[in-house]
DNA sequence: GCCAACGTTGGC
DNA sequence: GCCAACGTTGGC
């Protein structure tokens, strides 16, 4: 059982689409690291889910990784935007999880909070500059994450 | 809207 | 295998 962060743009799937939608494909991932992160998910490890490119930037939530080393669909599909044509059936380059909902904090946990609470060893996500879409958390700062949205809740 | 960071591509 | 050019991400 292992914790996780992934970051999503709102304008494009936030927690609130995923509320509705119960469980999602996490499609598009185009960044090898955080392909690697997708595979080694396993089925009940928890992810906390990020609002990036908006504002407040923060966690927003906890979704539960329901299914993983799920193969990506859109690197085969020639209309997506995610398309790779040097993606093989027989050898596919993007794998992925998929996440299903599990609850929507009562108050986000912003970036500035999460600033003041973790080091960017601690949560990478805080880290000036980082670009990375699927990264872990280690599971006592997890603890420190759920704790304060209790708190603020 | 800007721009720094950084990953990917492709010519050599 | 190097590295310049290019594209994307994402905080500000």
């Amino acid at each position: 059982m292992n914790y996780w962060l992934m970051k999503s743009e709102p304008d494009v799937y936030g927690i609130a689409d995923l509320e509705r939608d119960r469980e999602t494909i996490w499609d598009g991932v185009r960044n090898y690291q955080a392909r690697n992160f997708l595979k080694s998910m396993q089925s009940g490890d928890l992810a906390f889910f990020y609002h990036s490119n908006t504002t407040p930037l923060g966690i927003v939530g906890l979704v539960k990784i329901a299914q993983s080393t799920v193969i990506d669909p859109t690197q085969f599909d020639s209309s997506s935007k995610y398309y790779d044509p040097k993606s093989t059936l027989e050898n596919p380059r993007w794998h992925t999880a998929i996440v299903e909902f599990v609850e929507t904090f009562p108050m986000m946990l912003t970036l500035d909070a999460l600033r003041q609470i973790f080091t960017p060893d601690e949560l990478w996500v805080v880290r000036p500059g980082n670009r990375l879409s699927v990264m872990p958390v280690p599971e006592d700062v997890a603890m420190r994450i759920l704790k304060k949205a209790r708190e603020l809740g």
